[in-house]
DNA sequence: ACTGATCTGTAGTACATATTACACAATGGT
DNA sequence: ACCATTGTGTAATATGTACTACAGATCAGT
């Protein structure tokens, strides 16, 4: 036995070769599953893009089951992270409600955001898990920062809601519009910087004379 | 040359027997196509299910890709089709689109709804003419029901907006709400027909008195 | 530099599946 | 009742792919 590595059962740090085979691995396997989907995806595939050998590949995830849940579970919850630094509960509410609309909506319409909507909803019956994940780390996310927001600084700006839980749904929804749909329909579909002020602006305009703020 | 037939270029009604065959394989392919998605689905299965034999699926649709385009395309628009007639434009504002919303609602959580919409999204990018079909039948549709009704009636029950369009889009947006989603992540999650009306009925209060009805 | 472990490259196995070929049975108009 | 057309059953082809086996190269710690 080691001498000098904890006693305790972590894995024996196997960091820097093994860590960065892993790390290739699963970026290249999440590019090839978030563009065919689970089946449609080769595995040699993935290998000659990451450029490993497939038996690595096979030591280090099992089967391509796995390798899909571990790929694209990290692509998840890596695409959210910038979004939650958009809430500053100091803004008043017009202007806190834009700058969360438009990370949030910039997210949803960007490739890679329609791509991992894309794919958790189509795999969602053979890998519940990954849609969980999508869940909680995604939509159940911005919907808990919204619904904070509106806790903190909706009253002192005039607005009231039955249910500040329900009232941050509606908004996540009414941002989100037509726009995912055009999205996940048309792969050419973009939006500019400028559409998605416009289309936040007028989603915060409907919300906030709703809540009787202004 | 048959004395009967029309001289024009019809396929000579080859109607009853394989009209028949042609109706069992795509009811069993969009079985089959909304359990398993495109690529796990098997053709044999499909086959072995709506008894007929091999050859016969072949001749009539080509190719797999095809009869997953007719058999997707014929079940997506026919789950639309009763909430169309949801639109009564004598109703007063808030149960008018209570009635539209609850249909909406009830239509996007069923199993049925799920799937297609699952298998609409998951296949867009090998299937885009499937995913503008959904689109078209589907979501679009219903905005254009919920837009031509607020243009009706909305003015007489004090109600205006900006954009008619624009309005009809937040409203559908915030009936979908997370319900969709949740259904989409949970195969056993199920509305009753009460938690649609009380939903619904939060979504139509926070609708109307935004846009200054009541 | 030596050694034990880990990664690499290639090739092979097992298996599933889309698609076709062909001989035979059922059908429907006359 | 006949016959041409169309559906049926089975089996074969061809191809792709997940996964494994194994010999050799590459690395990390001493």
């Amino acid at each position: 036995m080691p001498h000098r590595a904890a006693e305790s059962s972590e894995p024996v740090r196997p960091l820097s070769r093994g860590e960065a085979r892993r790390r290739a691995f699963l970026d290249a396997a999440a590019d090839a599953f978030l563009e065919h989907g689970f089946e449609a995806a080769s595995v040699n595939e993935i290998v000659r893009r990451a450029g490993g050998s497939l038996a690595t590949l096979y030591q280090q995830f099992g089967s391509k089951e796995q390798l899909f849940q571990a790929a694209v579970e990290e692509r998840v919850s890596r695409a959210i992270a910038p979004m939650v630094h958009a809430a500053d509960h100091n803004l008043p509410i017009r202007q806190g409600l834009q700058a969360i609309g438009e990370a949030f909506l910039g997210a949803l319409v960007s490739p890679g955001g329609v791509a991992i909507f894309r794919v958790s909803i189509g795999e969602a019956r053979k890998f519940p898990e990954v849609m969980r994940t999508f869940l909680l780390t995604g939509p159940d996310r911005v919907r808990q920062v919204v619904s904070a927001y509106l806790a903190a600084r909706a009253p002192q700006d005039g607005c009231s809601f039955a249910s500040v839980e329900r009232a941050a749904d509606y908004f996540c929804e009414m941002v989100r519009g037509r726009y995912q749909y055009r999205a996940l329909a048309d792969p050419s579909f973009q939006l500019s910087q400028d559409d998605i002020r416009v289309h936040v602006a007028a989603a915060v305009d409907f919300f906030v004379r709703g809540a009787g703020g202004d």
